[in-house]
DNA sequence: AAAACGTTAAACCGATTGGTTGACAATTAG
DNA sequence: CTAATTGTCAACCAATCGGTTTAACGTTTT
């Protein structure tokens, strides 16, 4: 049953928190290729060293981030579990949009057969963001 | 230039500052069940009208909640669509967390094969979390 | 030992957040 | 008509946010 107290996650406030800003969540999408250390995470960011370093601190915090020091250097590596359990929690809702989604397709259905011909369509996978 | 670094999505910005509160994450349950007017958005808890209110407002500007106002009463319904987007985000890193679930139940494997070799007949295989 | 490097810490800033109160408008009930 | 109900708005508050600058720290290089 449902929970009628605020459902209190700490996890989930601050993985939430963190992704709520894109400069974190481009960071995220770099670390997704490759590790990375704070200061290679700032360069692409028009922004202070110090900036990018707190927001690498809001990722570490939110555990979406975990650091490594070596020697001068702070490596970062993405740690997807913290991810997950986001994802776990939207997927609670997924009926509601695949409802949506299903009927959407329907009507898409519809066109189609209507308009008879189209044609190409490329897909980016990317992560850029 | 700006926005060279930076892929702006002030949707996924909204949407996930909006689910980053767990008062904001509660009321979305409870939408989940039935519509629901601000009062009864407001009553469980313990918070004042407008207080419920300004939740409802951020929820509202996310996308996540859609109000039909009927006499003096204003009914809110969840809106799914947006956390759909949230949920496509989440899912360019979900081979991250699901690759690492392959790899433990690759390494499980490993070791049921080992001890089958060194002994005997034994195939359990519980993974329970 | 000194200089350069990679990073954090501290102090500060304006904007935003989550919350309150009190006044107000509109609808409904007695 | 007058009450009460339902909700908003504006003002205010302390806390946090995203960002800066300057100083300091430990590590490497010279």
């Amino acid at each position: 049953m449902l929970n009628h107290m605020v459902e209190r996650s700490a996890h989930l406030d601050a993985v939430f928190h963190a992704l709520a800003d894109p400069t974190r969540r481009a960071m995220l999408g770099r670390l997704a290729e490759r590790e990375l250390t704070i200061g290679e995470l700032a360069t692409p960011f028009h922004m202070s060293f110090a900036g990018a370093s707190k927001h690498v601190r809001v990722l570490e915090n939110a555990g979406l981030v975990k650091r490594t020091i070596r020697g001068r250097s702070h490596l970062c590596r993405l740690e997807a579990a913290r991810l997950a359990e986001a994802d776990a929690w939207l997927k609670r809702y997924e009926r509601f949009w695949t409802a949506k989604l299903d009927r959407l397709e329907a009507l898409l259905r519809e066109e189609d057969r209507a308009q008879a011909k189209s044609k190409s369509k490329s897909k980016s996978k990317s992560v850029t963001e």
